[in-house]
DNA sequence: CTTGGAATGTCAACAAGGCTGACGTATCTT
DNA sequence: AAGATACGTCAGCCTTGTTGACATTCCAAG
């Protein structure tokens, strides 16, 4: 593209220039390692992914979600889900229970279990987190979730806002 | 952890509660699917997938790199990285140099087919960035930013840095 | 000059986690 | 009664990560 985003209102928007992208996107990179460091840690141990996680992350957000549901969030096919989700039930992480209206539906619920591995998922991922929140301040932090919902394709940031502000 | 991230000093630090932190991990997340949305859609065709991209941006960056370099910076197996270098020396795409004072390395450059192939991902991944950044205006951008920075473990930030301010 | 260690490459085997395609079953909807 | 939907499953494939073992090449220290 450009070699320098040269701006039409005459003003230099030194932001947006390909060097400032470049960094940006390097930033992204490196910072999603760190994001996924710790539960990865945690998982390797226990015959776990990161999909396991995923999966375990958005069962706890959204009891009773259905396995279509989940699809849609995580974004894979039916068989990859699937296959995570069956040791998960095997295990006795996850309760997949026949739909009360609609008897096609598996309603999907963490057991005690579940939840115990959830928590020690999201307070290790979450620990990262407030470490870089409480180090980068709460501007910056307002304006690390305004660029990231930008960054997101339209349907997922539907998704994500509709999950936004449902309490947990 | 905390129910809730109850202050130190008396101070309501809203931003740091937990489901404020759940917001950003999510936003992270789904923010990490765009991100990736559109270079992925370009190598589908090609028979290479992310790990081919990463290898091209930093060797792009870094012209004459060495093996050693890159196997930090994208930190897998040196295994893991010869397949993916393997197949772009063949198909042209890379050139790997044996070392002038230390012939063990091998410096690595891209071929002008590597520099396109390059080019035409960056762009993209460059566009949807500067979508977000437009979108979320500078002010947003440098504390996106300063969170990333923040999120990145310590080994990695350095090497963040040390890239940071090299110009391509 | 010899030798230890570093850098690289390569072979083999394996696993996670994506994918497609096809098929079956139960259930709901029309 | 017929078609659509939700889910599960089998089979097979790919990419990308892993470990372990081993060969080569070369630098540098003794």
């Amino acid at each position: 593209m450009a070699e320098t985003s040269v701006p039409q209102g005459g003003q230099a928007l030194l932001f947006l220039t390909d060097e400032q992208l470049r960094k940006g996107i390097e930033a992204m990179f490196f910072a999603y390692r760190g994001f996924t460091a710790d539960p990865d840690r945690i998982l390797a141990d226990k015959a776990y992914g990161r999909a396991h996680h995923r999966a375990i992350h958005f069962i706890h957000r959204s009891p009773g979600t259905t396995v279509n549901n989940l699809l849609a969030i995580l974004g894979v096919t039916k068989q990859s889900l699937n296959r995570v989700l069956r040791t998960l039930v095997e295990d006795g992480l996850v309760e997949s229970r026949v739909g009360r209206n609609d008897k096609r539906e598996r309603h999907l619920f963490l057991t005690p279990e579940g939840a115990a591995l959830e928590r020690e998922l999201s307070d290790a991922q979450r620990e990262r987190m407030r470490m870089a929140y409480r180090a980068a301040g709460p501007v910056a932090v307002a304006g690390f979730r305004q660029v990231l919902e930008a960054m997101m394709d339209e349907e997922i940031r539907r998704q994500y806002e509709a999950l936004r502000d449902k309490s947990a």
